[in-house]
DNA sequence: AAATTCTCCTGAAGGC
DNA sequence: TGCCTTCAGGAGAATT
C-alpha cells in the first residue's frame, strides 16, 4: 500500500527514465479507475514531452507540454519502468510508451487515479486544500499545535488528515505516535505543544527513514517482478498486535479508530 | 467548520 | 484440497 515514501521512491525512480522524453503511445487496457480514464486521453498525451516528474503529498505529477499527467496510486497501485514489448500481465491497465520503454502502471484494485489538467496543479481541487508536507519546511510541532485547538479528533485521525498534512498513512501514524509517545485515541486537542514538537519529529524521522530505505532499490522499477524493499522497514507497532513492545516488553494492543487499525502500547503511550 | 460514514475493489488470510 | 467469508485500506463524497 503506498504511502508517502513510496510515492516519493516511484517519484525518483521513474525520473531519469521518463523526463525530457517524448511519448509515442499511450496504451488504456482498463479505463475504470477511481475516475475512468477518459477515451482522448492517448490522443491528448501523445507527442508530448515530459519536462518533469514531481510530487506533491501522494500525487506524481508528470508535467508535460500543455498541461499535467496526475497519478494517484491508491492503494496495490505501482509504476513500473518496462522494456516496450513486455507482455501486460493481469492488472496492468495503462502504458505510456517512450522510444524503447514504457511507463506501465498496475492497480488491481483500481483505488488510483489517471487525470489530465490543463490547469496549474496547485489549484485543481483536488491538491488546492492540502496541507503541508511532512518534509518541508511549513510543518512543525508548532504548526501542528495551533491547528489542533479545540478538536477533539483522534490525534491519529488527525495526522492522517491531509488538510491537515499531507504523506501520513495509516501505518506510519501508528508508528510515529509510538515514537513521540502518544496514544492514538487521544484528542487532538488535549496534547501540548512540546509534545506536538516531539510528534512532528516522529512523522519526519519516519517518513524519512523510509524514503532511505527505498532509495537504495531504485533499480527495481526496471524489473517487472519483486516488490521493492520498501516495505523492508522495520515496523515496531503496526501489525504486531499481542508482541512486546520494543521498548517496554508490555503486549501491543490493537483498537479500530476511524474504520482504521491502529496499534500502540499501553504503557508506553500516553 | 468539524466530525462521521460510505464507497470504490480485489488479493490475502482465515474458517470449515 | 478447496470453496466461501471476511478484512484491509487512500481519500473523495455525502451526510449530520
Amino acid at each position: 500500500m503506498p504511502e508517502l515514501p513510496e510515492v516519493e521512491t516511484t517519484c525518483r525512480g521513474i525520473a531519469p527514465f521518463v523526463t525530457g522524453k517524448v511519448i509515442s503511445e499511450v496504451i488504456v487496457r482498463e479505463h475504470r479507475m477511481r475516475q475512468p480514464i477518459p477515451p482522448q486521453l492517448p490522443r491528448i498525451l501523445t507527442g508530448q514531452s515530459v519536462y518533469a516528474v514531481t510530487r506533491r503529498a501522494k500525487y506524481l505529477l508528470l508535467q508535460m507540454d500543455h498541461g499535467h499527467l496526475l497519478l494517484h496510486l491508491g492503494m496495490s497501485g505501482s509504476l513500473r519502468i518496462i522494456d516496450k514489448e513486455t507482455p501486460p500481465q493481469r492488472h496492468d491497465h495503462v502504458d505510456i510508451v517512450f522510444d524503447e520503454i514504457a511507463l506501465r502502471l498496475r492497480d488491481p484494485r483500481r483505488f488510483g487515479m489517471v487525470l489530465w489538467m490543463e490547469i496549474p496543479p496547485l489549484q485543481h481541487p483536488l491538491l488546492r486544500k492540502l496541507g503541508p508536507e511532512p518534509l518541508g519546511d511549513d510543518f512543525s510541532g508548532e504548526y501542528l499545535y495551533r491547528k489542533s485547538i479545540r478538536r477533539s479528533v483522534a490525534i491519529k485521525q488527525f495526522i492522517m488528515n491531509s488538510h491537515i498534512v499531507v504523506g501520513v498513512g495509516n501505518i506510519y501514524a501508528s508508528e510515529a505516535l509510538f515514537r513521540a509517545g502518544i496514544r492514538p485515541t487521544r484528542a487532538a486537542g488535549r496534547i501540548s505543544e512540546k509534545r506536538y514538537v516531539r510528534l512532528a519529529e516522529a512523522i519526519r524521522s519516519v517518513l524519512d527513514e523510509a524514503i532511505r530505505q527505498g532509495g537504495t532499490t531504485l533499480r527495481d522499477f526496471q524489473q517487472q517482478d519483486g516488490r521493492p524493499g520498501y516495505f523492508a522497514q522495520q515496523l515496531e507497532v503496526y501489525g504486531r498486535q499481542g508482541e512486546p513492545c520494543p521498548a517496554c516488553g508490555s503486549p501491543i494492543k490493537a483498537v479500530t479508530i476511524g474504520q482504521r487499525s491502529s496499534f500502540f502500547c499501553t504503557k508506553c503511550q500516553r
